[in-house]
This record gives C-alpha cells, sequence and structure tokens, in this order.
DNA sequence: ATTGAATGTTAAGAATAGTAACTTAGGATT
DNA sequence: AATCCTAAGTTACTATTCTTAACATTCAAT
C-alpha cells in the first residue's frame, strides 16, 4: 500500500473500486459520490478530474464488469469446446458465477438504470458478452432439425431471460422471496428442461 | 378535480400516483421526494404526515403493485378454467401484461431494491401473488408422471424466472439490448418449450 | 362556540452534487 | 539543474435535498 502524498497515483481505478463496495452494500441507489471519494481517500471534487459524475462512475463500473463477465462467458465457452451442449452449459453456469463473484459489477451493469446505450464503448463491451452466449446458441442449435429450430438469437434470448431472472429473484439476498433451491440447481433444472423441450437433450436425461 | 385549499383531501394516494409516475420516467433512484411533494401541489415537509420517508414511500407504490399484480393474475387464473393449461399460459400471460401496464408499480416491486420482508403485510400481498402461479404449476404438474415430476415450487420458480427476466431485459426500453422478437412473443415461445420439455405439451406443438 | 386531532406550512440543520479558483507535484524541454 | 506546462489535487461556495421541530389551519365532535 503505497504511502499516499499529494497526488494519489491510481485515484480513478480506486474510485471504482469504492463504488463497487458501496454499490454492493447499498445498491445504485444508495450510495453518494462523496462517500465513494472518502472512501478512496479523497476529497469529493476530486472525482470530477476522472468523471463526469456519479452516473458516470456508475457507467464505468457496468463498463469493467461487462469485460470481466464477456471474459468469463468466452473462457467457459471455450472450456467446453469441442461440445456444442458442454460449452452451452459452461456458459450458463459462468452466468451466474459472475453474478455471485461480482455483485458490485452484476448490480451496476443489470440493475442501476445505467443504458447500455450511454456511450459506443459501453455498447461494444456489452455486445460482445452477449455474442458469445448466441454463439454457444448457434452452435447447439445445428443439432436441432433445421426446419424445428427457432433462431438463435431467440434461444439463446430464452437463455439469458432464465439466467438473469433467476439471478434477480433467487440469487440475490432477497429475504423473504427465498426458494428451497439454490439458484445453480434452479438454473440448472431450468436450462435442462427447456433444452429437452428442444429435443437437445434426451427425455431420460 | 376538487379545489385545493388548505387540505389537499387525498394526499396520501396523491403521493402515491406523483411517485409512480416519477419512477416510471426516472427511475427508482431518480426521483426526490421533493419532486413527488411538488406534483402533488405541497411542501417536502407535508410528506412526512404520511410516510416515513422516500423510501416507505416506495414501499407503499410497491405494496399497491402486489396487490394488483395478485388480482390480476388471479383473475386470468380463473379464465383459464377449467383447463390447467389454459389456466397456466394465461397466469404466464397476465405477469408480462401487468409489467407492460403498471410500470411505476413493477418497477417499485422488483427494481427499487425494496425487500419484500419490509413489513408483514408486504409480505403477505406478495406472497399472495406468489401462490397463484405457484398453484397454476400445481394444477399443470398433475398431467406429468409423478417420478417425473420437479416440485411445483421448482416449476413455478421456473417460469418466474423467465417472465421475469423477459421482461428486465426486453420488455422495458432498454436501448441496445433490443431483441428482434417482441417480448410477448419471446415468453410465450420460451414457456412453450420449456412446457415440451416437461412433456406437457406435445411436439407438434 | 370550543376544543382536539389531523394535516398543512415555515424555518432551520446537515449532507450532497456540482462549479470555480487556487495549489501542488512531476515531467519535458531546454 | 532551472523552468514551465499540465495533471491532479484542495478549498470555498451555491443550490438542492432530506429531515425534524415549531407553528398554523381546518374539520368534526362535543
Amino acid at each position: 500500500m503505497p504511502k499516499r502524498g499529494y497526488h494519489h497515483g491510481n485515484l480513478r481505478q480506486a474510485l471504482i473500486d469504492a463504488a463497487l463496495i458501496l454499490i454492493e452494500e447499498k445498491g445504485p441507489t444508495g450510495f453518494t459520490l462523496s462517500e465513494a471519494a472518502k472512501q478512496a481517500g479523497v476529497t469529493p471534487a476530486a472525482v470530477y478530474r476522472h468523471y463526469q459524475g456519479r452516473i458516470d462512475l456508475i457507467a464505468e463500473c457496468a463498463r469493467q464488469g461487462y469485460g470481466i463477465f464477456a471474459d468469463l462467458m468466452e473462457h467457459a465457452y471455450q472450456s467446453g469446446q469441442p461440445s456444442a451442449l458442454a460449452a452451452f452449459e459452461a456458459t450458463g453456469r459462468a452466468y451466474l458465477a459472475f453474478a455471485r463473484r461480482f455483485p458490485g459489477h452484476y448490480i451496476a451493469m443489470f440493475e442501476s438504470g445505467i443504458s447500455v446505450n450511454r456511450t459506443p464503448e459501453l455498447a461494444d463491451v456489452a455486445n460482445r458478452a452477449n455474442a458469445v452466449l448466441e454463439r454457444a446458441a448457434t452452435d447447439l442449435s445445428q443439432h436441432i432439425p433445421k426446419d424445428k429450430r427457432p433462431p438463435a438469437s431467440m434461444f439463446s434470448a430464452h437463455i439469458w431471460a432464465m439466467s438473469h431472472g433467476v439471478v434477480e429473484l433467487f440469487a440475490r439476498n432477497s429475504p423473504g422471496r427465498a426458494s428451497p433451491f439454490a439458484p445453480e440447481d434452479l438454473l440448472e433444472t431450468g436450462i435442462g428442461i427447456y433444452l429437452r423441450g428442444l429435443g437437445l437433450i434426451k427425455p431420460e436425461d
């Protein structure tokens, strides 16, 4: 931990780190720019040297989050190759694992109200993540007869929706909405049933 | 519209109405208690005669939302009787219809970070909504052989997750995350494939 | 008519967001 | 090495918001 003089040295990232912790603790609503500045050991006004304001700070959290997310999904996809099914399932698991492991990023990305079209850069990295899932879906689609095959983008949208829904409803510590099942199980069984519906895995599992 | 004197007459509800519009426009984060008060034509301090603060105001929006939600789901369920499948599908459609028609309520319920266990009253009404979906799932489950039947609560959790995911990702005007499909189609096809996976509808549809 | 409770308002505090003007440190150029 | 430019902080200030406390008004029941 480098002793800090007048200049911080790495304030830009320190603010992100502080914001991520605060977002995780108190939600994207519940933290103030001043708090993030204090966490980083700096006056509130210093933040404006690096970000346009509070929202811009959250947007950068989201941007970094999408980057990590896309990398994880990509890695999971590769790890399942050459089996299209294994790759697909690993990608699904990676979704939930990311939400668990990077809650601050996840919230900034999906629960903060930041539009993904805020900047072209943000849109790009978000598309990259989306593309991995869609590719996994496309690969797997090949095993469905062409005439009964839903568009890969629809396939991937379904999976994304279920994954996101499980995360939002059951993986966050939403007291009261707790289901008796672990989110991982919920997602795995849900996707399993869905894939069976597409004829991609056998009835007996 | 009654001319307003010193006393408002129905401030409690007027604040809710104002908050719902503001939530819809600017998100649960983006509106201030003062704005809601101004909308209702009253000073900020007056709000505290009826609510403990901003969060409490949002919580009441959520509570009313759950009430409407449960009623709609209940009605949809009844409308599909006596067919378990029709009732189930109507219930699913009602979910999305509610999100579309009452966006402010929906956001207060699911995107505001309000815990459903904030008050016993809130928990009750939320459970009532949940119970409808679970009952629809239970009914439909009867058509699955007992040994291959997933628990109804899991079944309903899957459907809820997919519904919620579709709403969050594709039904809100999330620019950039727009899919080429209408949310209604996405949900209907998604649930259709899922039900097929359970053997509840025939392969040829 | 009087009184009490409910429902407003004004006034005042602390905190926050954001802006402007000033200060310091460090690096490049000479 | 001395100088100067720029990046990155600070302090100081205003406007807005949240929240409480004290005061004012209306309504309804005696």
